[in-house]
DNA sequence: CATACTGTGTAGTATATACTACACACTCCA
DNA sequence: TGGAGTGTGTAGTATATACTACACAGTATG
């Protein structure tokens, strides 16, 4: 029931795989400047999720998106705030829209949208 | 610079002006079974945002949208969790995409969404 | 002018957050 | 077979969170 804990635990075994030496638990740790037997907590959810600092830590060192790490840590960027605070009820109603969209809908949407035809 | 207390203390107001009797401080306070004087410091910033029950107590006798106002107060809404969740990368390009995109295009984009065109 | 509201300041507290420190058990391989 | 590496368990702590309780000052109304 962790999403944050088993999120980077699947991301750090997978990148681990590839890469034994760099993505063990404690080496991950150390460059996150963490404990190792904290971030073993994190992983198994055991404990909540850590701060922001140590999520963007570990965000860099697992190569992956901040902004989805904090959320998923039940936290939100300052980039998503901006967005929001800009527009909330555009939020709101792309929550609402969100939750029911197939994705096939919301690939195409993307797409669109990073191509600029928005 | 405070977010959530600036937007609840404007949405409270503006309530206020139409029905004084219902949405005073106190009134609100009580409602969303919190103590006047918290939600006075709360409004002004003095106090970082409540809990979620307390949030979410606020958007209900606010009538306001209870994501919007998670999400202000930096945290995540379980439906906005369940999204991203799902559907991490999505959410990763979304943010970056809606950062830039104008007004007119974002509006755009959700009434096509709304109205079933994806 | 009293009393009934408005909002605010000060002081305090239980619980959760965000960690550290270090000992322990296991596996691998030289 | 012993040392280097893997992850984990227990114990503890400073700081922040998420509030309560209540006294106080101002305004408005009867």
């Amino acid at each position: 029931m962790s999403q944050f804990g088993d999120y980077i635990r699947n991301r750090r075994e997978e990148l681990q795989k590839a890469k034994p030496s760099i993505f063990s638990l404690r080496k991950v740790a150390q460059e996150a400047n963490i404990e190792p037997s904290y971030l073993s907590k994190i992983e198994r959810g055991l404990q909540p999720p850590p701060g922001q600092a140590t999520i963007e830590a570990l965000a860099l060192v697992l190569e992956e998106d901040k902004d989805v790490l904090l959320a998923l840590a039940g936290k939100v960027s300052d980039d998503l705030s901006k967005i929001i605070q800009k527009r909330p009820k555009l939020f709101a109603g792309l929550i609402r829209e969100l939750k029911d969209m197939p994705d096939k809908a919301v690939l195409r949407l993307v797409r669109e949208v990073r191509d600029g035809e928005w």
